[in-house]
DNA sequence: GGAAGATCCTCCCCAAACGG
DNA sequence: CCGTTTGGGGAGGATCTTCC
């Protein structure tokens, strides 16, 4: 058996795509490539269930358990709590789950109040990330999360922020907000910034014999399992061709390693509409020193990608990843 | 013994405190 | 001002427990 797959069953939810909470969930999905607005959801194929987002916030799973659906929900979105409310640490890391069984009647299920709720707790990177998905149709995945090895020591899940199909192949990227320290180190010292860390195990995860195979057929996969989803919720947009385009090429698909890192030096607006102009004036002199102090040079000596986007994008604007290599020791000019 | 549930652990993001 | 450190919580795979 693979290590990483993705996989849903899709047949099984056929059966269920006329419930109103089921149709309540999929009316807000959002094929990537088009602005989701406030409340719009996306959805991500995982290992046996589906995760859906709003802003890059998980709000539900949805599994297939005994031949019928099954919702996991946290706790705070249930109950409606946005973030700063004062009850909000009696909820920390609680769960409800819902089933749909046959022939029992279907739980209360407030959806708008699950979304409402959960993208309050959307960070500005989460929120980044999916400004980013609205003009990447060929979005495949978020969070995505390699597995263990079994050889590997400690129970680690270490995770990249987008998986796109282009073209035939498929490409990671990293992003991260301008004001996140893990995109700098001081650039007289010989510490990488966290970030190269980062790519580095991505990278040595799929140096491994059939690494790249798995993660390849996992994605074909997942844009198989989407265009199903896509079909039977009559969903229609760029997604469609860039998913089939990407699901035809089976084993001609390559995985282009190592990933990019987006950097976003602008934060996106929250649903509550409060003006950001102190936060957005941090971002702009994080922009600034970012360059100032080398720190994009460094992770460009690296090999690694770097592209910062100055606000949100109006059109597709994650290149094309090549193939390379990132150096050992920093190459110093 | 296998599946489902519950809990654990690590990674990652974020904000605030800290120190040069 | 700039970068590092620290602690909390979400996400999700890993692992243990329960149950049939």
């Amino acid at each position: 058996m693979p290590l990483f797959e993705r996989k849903f069953d899709v047949d099984v939810l056929r059966n269920y795509r006329d419930v109103a909470v089921i149709k309540a969930l999929f009316d807000r999905w959002v094929l990537p490539g088009e602005d989701a607005g406030p409340h719009g959801l996306r959805v991500a194929v995982r290992n046996g269930y589906l995760n859906f987002y709003v802003k890059g916030q998980s709000v539900a799973k949805l599994s297939i358990r005994s031949g019928s659906p099954r919702f996991e929900v946290h706790d705070k979105y249930v109950a409606g709590v946005v973030r700063g409310h004062e009850d909000e640490s009696k909820y920390a890391q609680k769960y409800t789950s819902f089933s749909l069984d046959h022939g029992t009647a279907i739980p209360m299920m407030d959806i708008a109040k699950w979304v409402h709720a959960a993208e309050t707790y959307a960070g500005d990177e989460k929120r980044f990330v999916d400004d980013l998905v609205a003009v990447t149709a060929g979005t495949l995945d978020l969070e995505m999360a390699l597995p263990a090895r079994p050889d590997a020591r400690g129970r680690v899940a270490p995770r990249m922020d987008l998986v796109v199909a282009q073209g035939q192949d498929i490409g990671f990227w990293e992003a991260k907000c301008a004001v996140n320290g893990e995109l700098r180190s001081e650039h007289n010292k010989p510490a990488a910034p966290h970030v190269v860390d980062q790519l580095r195990k991505y990278v040595g995860w799929m140096d491994h014999d059939g690494g790249p195979s798995e993660v390849r057929s996992a994605y074909s996969e997942a844009a198989r399992t989407l265009l199903a989803l896509a079909e039977m919720f009559g969903k229609t947009g760029p997604a469609i061709a860039a998913w089939q385009t990407f699901a035809d090429a089976g084993d001609a698909a390559s995985v282009i390693l190592p990933p990019g890192v987006v950097v976003g030096n602008y934060c996106s607006p929250r649903a509550d509409g409060v003006p950001r102009s102190t936060e957005m004036e941090r971002y702009l002199a994080h922009a600034n020193s970012f360059l100032k102090n080398e720190h994009e040079a460094r992770l460009k000596r690296f090999g690694i990608k770097v592209l910062p986007i100055d606000c949100k994008p109006a059109a597709s604007c994650l290149c094309i990843l090549v193939p390379g290599k990132i150096a050992e020791v920093e190459p110093r000019p």
